[in-house]
DNA sequence: CTCCGATCCTGATGGC
DNA sequence: TGCCATCAGGATCGGA
C-alpha cells in the first residue's frame, strides 16, 4: 500500500481541489472494506463543506468543520477527482459526488482500505495510539533508542509498528535500514543511541525523497492525477534481490520475515 | 506488555 | 493453455 510518501503525495494532489468543494452525496458500490462504510453517512454528508484536508500516518484526514472523514487506503487503494458521470470500474467502493459535478472516486482492489467519520478524529481509536509523524518534531533518534529498550522485535518489525512511529511502511523501513547499515532482523533493543541517530536521519532522508518523487507505484498506486510515483527508480534494496548492492557491489538478498520480505545487503548491514 | 501468526480480499506471477 | 501455490504497499486481533 500506500505508505507515508504515497499518502502525503494524494493529500497534496487532493487539496488545491477539494478545499471548498460541497458534498452532494456519498455514493456506495460495496461498502465491505475493512471496516464497513456505515450507512448513516449517506445522510450525514450532504450540505458538508471540505475544508482542509491533512494526514496522520497514513490516513487522510478530510475536514468538514464540525467532524472530519478517515479514509485509509489499505494494500491497493487510490483516489482521483473525476466527473462523476464517468462510469466507474469494477473495484471502486465509493464516490464522494460535490455540487459542481466532480467527485472523489476511491478504488481498491483489495478492499483493505477505509472510509469513516469522525467527530473528533485525532482522538478516534485507529489514530490516537499512533506514534509520532516521522518529518515532524517529537521524532529523532533517541525517542527511538527510548521505544527500543528492552525489545527483542526485530528492527524492521519495530519501525512497521505504528504505534513507535507513524506512516512507516516495509518498503521504506527497508530503504531506511540500508541507508544507516543496519540489518533488519536486529534485536531493536540491541541497537546503540548511536545507531539510532543514523537510522532517524535515514528515515527522514528517504520519505522526503519518496515524496518529492510522487511516491512508490510497485503495481496499483498512483496519485490523484492518475500518475504514478517514480521512487521505485530510487529503490535500493526493495525488489532487489539477486540484484548487486550499489554500495559495495555485493549482491542484495531477501530474509522472510513473517509474512513479508525483507531485503538487505549482507556485506553493509549488520 | 510483548511477540508472532492468522486474518481480511483480489490479482499478478511463476512453476509444472 | 490451465491449474495451483505463492506473494503483495496494512493493521488488527487473539493466544502464548
Amino acid at each position: 500500500m500506500p505508505e507515508l510518501p504515497e499518502v502525503e503525495t494524494t493529500r497534496r494532489g487532493l487539496a488545491p481541489l477539494l478545499c471548498g468543494a460541497r458534498i452532494a452525496a456519498l455514493i456506495v458500490r460495496d461498502p465491505r472494506l475493512r471496516w464497513p462504510i456505515a450507512p448513516a453517512l449517506k445522510r450525514l454528508l450532504p450540505g458538508q463543506t471540505i475544508t482542509k484536508i491533512e494526514r496522520r500516518g497514513k490516513y487522510l484526514l478530510l475536514d468538514l468543520g464540525a467532524g472530519s472523514l478517515i479514509i485509509h487506503l489499505g494494500m491497493s487503494g487510490s483516489l482521483r477527482v473525476i466527473a462523476a458521470e464517468n462510469p466507474p470500474g469494477a473495484w471502486d467502493p465509493f464516490d464522494i459526488a460535490f455540487t459542481d459535478g466532480q467527485c472523489l472516486r476511491m478504488r481498491d482492489p483489495r478492499r483493505f482500505g477505509a472510509l469513516l467519520y469522525s467527530e473528533d478524529p485525532h482522538h478516534h481509536p485507529l489514530i490516537k495510539n499512533l506514534g509520532p509523524e516521522p518529518l515532524e518534531t517529537g521524532f529523532s533518534g533517541p525517542y527511538l533508542y527510548d521505544r527500543a529498550r528492552y525489545r527483542k522485535v526485530a528492527i524492521r518489525d519495530f519501525l512497521l509498528n505504528g504505534h513507535i512511529v507513524a506512516g512507516i511502511g516495509n518498503i521504506y523501513a527497508n530503504e531506511a535500514l540500508f541507508e544507516a547499515g543496519i540489518h533488519p532482523s536486529r534485536a531493536a533493543g540491541r541497537i546503540s543511541l548511536v545507531r539510532y541517530e543514523s537510522l532517524a536521519t535515514a528515515i527522514v532522508d528517504v520519505l522526503n525523497r519518496a515524496i518529492a518523487a510522487g511516491g512508490t507505484t510497485l503495481k496499483d498506486f498512483a496519485g490523484s492525477d492518475g500518475r504514478p510515483g517514480y521512487f521505485k527508480q530510487q529503490l535500493r534494496v526493495y525488489g532487489r534481490e539477486g540484484e548487486p548492492c550499489f554500495r559495495c557491489h555485493g549482491t542484495i538478498a531477501r530474509l522472510t520475515m513473517g509474512a513479508r520480505s525483507g531485503y538487505y545487503c549482507p556485506e553493509c548491514q549488520h
